[in-house]
RNA sequence: GGGCGCAUAGCUCAGUCGGUAGAGCGCACCCCUGAUAAGGGUGAGGUCAUUGGUUCGAAUCCAAUUGUGCCCA
């Protein structure tokens, strides 16, 4: 009976490998809890490092919301990464950390207590937000380990903690101290309702009504002459803000346009302005009879002074390349004191910052006879009509445009100019130092140098203070008598050592008194009172300084690290913060190397956005297929640039997860009765096998030049070829009848499960970086004495030159040519209904010498090349190969189902054929 | 508007010095039922985003355009 043969055979035992169903979902937190028990991550950390330490220094998350696919991305990279650095013999330490402080938390935690109708001063507000973060980086946390991530997360850094904060304090003294620090006026946009300053993600753009006014100033000097001869010269301006004209410092011009001076002689005046919008202007003041009578170029105009339509003063022409010549007059009302470009301009020619605007958005006394009106719509009426009373108003009407609105009340913005705190780039050579650090610093990709260069060659100072709450206080004092700053040595060391002790919530709890050392002087003017500044830090300025409080505080880090691995959005933001303070206080960069990667988008290449509705969580991906599905979606991807995430691409990833897995299934099932000891040498294994190894040995080279690159969808690619094709579809299929037939303990047998063995071996410390759960899974049942007790504290496989064998290779990718050949036939016979399937044909094959010579050794092994029952070669074909498929003579051997024709060959067993015969008396 | 990128088969990726466009997956059809919610075979699939230029010859080099992303204004 057929059955009974069945027993004989050496099949696959279940018992032995992994179950072919993962459900990952549920097995996955319970390797987590296994390796939680074991405290894997310090016996990584452990483990003997002959390569020294590499340190990924962790870039914070902010501490709000829910991980996303950005998230994910970056954490299972890195977790990727100091895995696969510690199998290659490094110290790998992993800390991670989060990004507390700053605006989104506060503004969730005011919007809190103002639904409850609740008013918070500056302390319970800071209290809130600490709580809010907390919250936020457990949940966080939570999610990260979920992935699969290792690392020290009962020990994460948080820029909020107190030494953190006395950290950032200190890298602030020491900026001082250098002299990188100095205060500055600079345009901020403000609301005059909330009375505070907004970020830009704070506002909102929307259609506003403004009154838009044409007018005209008259010309006051023109030392040079080069309006001379003009009958009453007039330049002309356009402006939808009339408040700002009290403001009003120079006019600008745009030093390649093209400008005109039109007459006009029923109002016996000449009026100058752009070329390309003479005749729009013209309509739209009302004139008719204009004619041209001059042209410049703006270039030629500057230095000109015009005279302040109200009040007595000059308003030179300067020139600006952001003047545009397809709206207004081509000429730009500038008021350094409300606008960021023309705030540049003034700085430019050293004109007055003139703000004469309050916080509520009342002018003051600097704005002369309109102090105490709101500039809106009061203020904006009395200009208008002032104007109009000294003749200078030439068209008022009103205009729909965009405008920026305060996102919380919605008020019109202004911009008002107000002092900042700053770190200058330039001092010292920062900003040469910088770029030459940066030559030095390897970048992943390349490209990326570009960028993070241009990004410091052209950055401007760095505005470091925000009139927030929930952050870190910038540590400077004022004088009560003379307002002078205090920011010294001791006054700073004094603030940071009782942050230290009690957190920075004490900047807004204690009085200065409380804080300063006694005796402490204005070295102004000797008063001994003194107020605290009540701006914080610049977020970037917290993450800026991780690598002083983290990198240089924990003993098992380094300063420098060796890896900052983020986001391409970090050209300008961590990386680039990071280096302005490694320069500024170390004079070097707090990384060796840098490894950017893109963003998640969705199938479509669009952004993913909540208002799309085409976001995906990770916590949902994990929940439906499984970290470890998720994590092999990143080394799919080719993760430098953009990269997409969908249900279907992930529905591919799910398929190359099973096949991977069935690979790895099927070796180890078949690995059931194999030990070390019963391994074969490399040099009695039969050819194919060494060709097989041959082949490992091309992609074990190819998979660890691929992670030294960080180009793991190289990898991924490799893997799924050997896998796959190589494996699956070749040599283990060949294999079957060797491995299932043979007598258990047959050299050949032996000889295939030592290939198996290293195969298995081998793919699963390549793929234990990614499939964290899946390969830890793999390795228990990988028959192996002595083995670490987990992959991920076992070392990478490493190239073995002895497999190397590029001769095979050739021989074989030749013999499996043939085979293709051969298939076609085989389908043909199939499809013509000559034969049921391939185990019944016998393939008839002429050979040409090359082909002959290539086939002929193969011998008796030439039908398990082909997957059929028979073959006959011979040699005489012209060229190539002539194969005619016929059915296989004989008879299906009950055991081996081969056709062979000398099944029964052995009289008591009359369904065997002769091979399987021998095996089963051998093994009776 | 500016800076830095990207665009090759349905999907994920290769493509060396400029020389007739490749892989895996998926798909269709077939086989197997001793890897079985597996496995094998065969096959179809591309105007290399578009346009122009350089060249004997362009996916590849140059320019412009379109789409798309990050950063900035």
């Amino acid at each position: 009976m057929a059955q009974d043969y069945k027993q004989t055979l050496n099949l696959p035992k279940d018992d032995f490998t992994i179950p072919m169903r993962a459900n990952l979902p549920e097995q996955e937190p319970k390797w987590q809890q296994h390796w939680n028990q074991m405290d894997l991550y310090r016996l990584m950390q452990e483990k003997a490092a002959p390569k020294g330490a590499f340190v990924l220094h962790d870039g914070p998350p902010y501490s709000n919301g829910d991980i996303h696919m950005g998230h994910a991305l970056n954490k299972v990279l890195k977790d990727v990464i100091i895995r696969f650095r510690r199998l290659q013999g490094y110290r790998s330490p992993y800390v991670p950390g989060w990004d507390n402080h700053g605006m989104p938390i506060e503004n969730a935690v005011s919007q809190q207590f103002i639904q409850q109708g609740k008013t918070a001063d500056r302390v319970a507000l800071r209290e809130a937000c600490r709580a809010y973060a907390k919250r936020f980086v457990d949940i966080q946390r939570e999610q990260f380990r979920q992935l699969g991530c290792v690392g020290d997360w009962d020990r994460p850094y948080l820029t909020m903690e107190y030494g953190f904060e006395a950290c950032i304090v200190r890298v602030f003294g020491e900026l001082v101290q250098k002299g990188y620090i100095y205060r500055d006026m600079r345009a901020v946009l403000w609301c005059p309702t909330c009375e505070t300053a907004l970020a830009e993600a704070e506002v909102e753009y929307e259609e506003k009504t403004s009154d838009s006014i044409y007018l005209r100033f008259p010309l006051l000097e023109d030392s040079k002459g080069v309006l001379s001869g003009l009958q009453n010269p007039y330049i002309v301006i356009w402006t939808t803000t009339p408040w700002t004209i009290p403001a009003n410092m120079a006019v600008a011009v745009h030093p390649d346009f093209n400008y005109q001076v039109v007459q006009v002689d029923s109002q016996n005046a000449c009026y100058l302005l752009v070329d390309s919008l003479v005749e729009a202007t013209m309509s739209a003041v009302g004139i008719e009879d204009y004619r041209v009578v001059k042209n410049f170029k703006g270039r030629e105009l500057e230095g000109i002074q015009f005279k302040h339509p109200l009040f007595e003063r000059a308003s030179p022409v300067v020139l600006a390349n952001y003047v545009l010549s397809d709206e207004g007059t081509g000429v730009v009302h500038t008021a350094p004191g409300h606008g960021a470009e023309d705030f540049a301009t003034g700085k430019r020619y050293n004109l007055t910052i003139l703000s004469p605007v309050d916080g509520k958005g009342v002018f003051t006394d600097e704005a002369g006879e309109f102090a105490g009106l709101k500039i809106m719509p009061e203020g904006n009426k009395r200009i208008i009509e002032r104007l109009q009373e000294v003749g200078h108003l030439m068209k008022h009407e009103t205009y729909q445009h965009n405008y920026p609105h305060c996102w919380r009340c919605d008020s019109p913005l202004m911009f008002r100019t107000t002092v900042q705190w700053f770190m200058s780039i330039d001092h010292d050579l920062h900003r040469e130092r910088s770029l030459e650090a940066i030559d030095q610093v390897k970048w992943f990709p390349e490209e990326s140098r570009n960028r993070i260069t241009a990004m410091v060659r052209n950055r401007p100072d760095w505005c470091i203070s925000r009139q927030r709450a929930w952050g870190v206080g910038i540590p400077a004092f004022f004088c009560e008598n003379c307002e002078g700053a205090l920011v010294t040595p001791e006054s700073v060391e004094a603030v940071a050592a009782v942050i230290e002790r009690e957190g920075s919530d004490v900047w807004y709890s204690k009085p200065a008194s409380e804080i300063l050392p006694p005796g402490t002087q204005c070295s102004h003017c000797g008063a001994g009172e003194f107020r605290k500044e009540t701006d914080v830090l610049d977020v970037w300025f917290d993450s800026g300084s991780t690598h002083r409080a983290v990198l240089e505080t924990r003993p098992e880090l380094t300063w420098p690290s060796d890896l900052y691995f983020e986001g391409s959005d970090q050209h300008r933001g961590w990386f680039n913060s990071s280096l302005m303070i490694g320069i500024a206080t170390k004079g070097a960069s707090p990384f060796r190397s840098v490894v950017t990667h893109g963003f998640v988008l969705d199938g479509d290449g669009r952004k993913m956005s909540k208002s799309e509705g085409n976001t995906i969580l990770p916590k949902d991906i994990m929940r439906a297929s499984g970290a470890d599905v998720l994590r092999l979606w990143t080394a799919s991807v080719e993760y430098f640039e953009d990269v997409r995430y969908s249900d279907e691409i992930l529905k591919y990833v799910v398929d190359a997860y099973r096949q991977i897995r069935n690979t790895m299934r099927f070796m180890l099932g078949n690995l059931y009765d194999f030990m070390p000891d019963v391994r074969v040498p490399y040099d009695q294994l039969p050819e194919l096998d060494r060709w097989m190894l041959a082949r490992l040995q091309e992609f074990l080279k190819t998979s660890l030049r691929a992670y030294d690159s960080y180009e793991f969808h190289r990898f991924y690619q490799a893997a799924r070829q050997l896998c796959n094709v190589d494996l699956s579809a070749f040599y283990l299929d060949v294999l079957k009848d060797r491995l299932y037939a043979s007598a258990p303990n047959d050299p050949a047998r032996r000889a295939a499960q030592t290939v198996m063995f290293d195969m298995t071996s081998v793919i699963c410390r390549l793929f234990a970086p990614f499939l964290v759960h899946t390969m830890e899974e793999v390795w228990t049942r990988l028959p192996m004495p002595d083995k670490p007790q987990s992959v991920h504290l076992a070392d990478f496989p490493e190239p073995q030159p002895q497999w190397e064998n590029e001769a095979l290779l050739n021989l074989w990718s030749q013999r499996r040519e043939a085979r293709d050949i051969v298939n076609r036939k085989v389908e043909e016979a199939k499809n013509e209904k000559r034969i049921p399937n391939p185990q019944s044909a016998c393939a008839k094959i002429a050979a040409d010498p090359t082909y002959y010579d290539l086939l002929s050794p193969l011998g008796d092994d030439l039908p398990r090349l082909f997957g059929i029952s028979q073959a006959e070669l011979t040699p005489g074909a012209q060229s190539g190969l002539e194969v005619e498929v016929v059915p296989a003579e004989g008879v299906k051997c009950a055991r081996c189902w081969l056709v062979l024709p000398d099944v029964g060959s052995s009289p008591a067993f009359p369904d065997l054929c002769g091979r399987c015969a021998k095996v089963i008396e051998a093994i009776s």
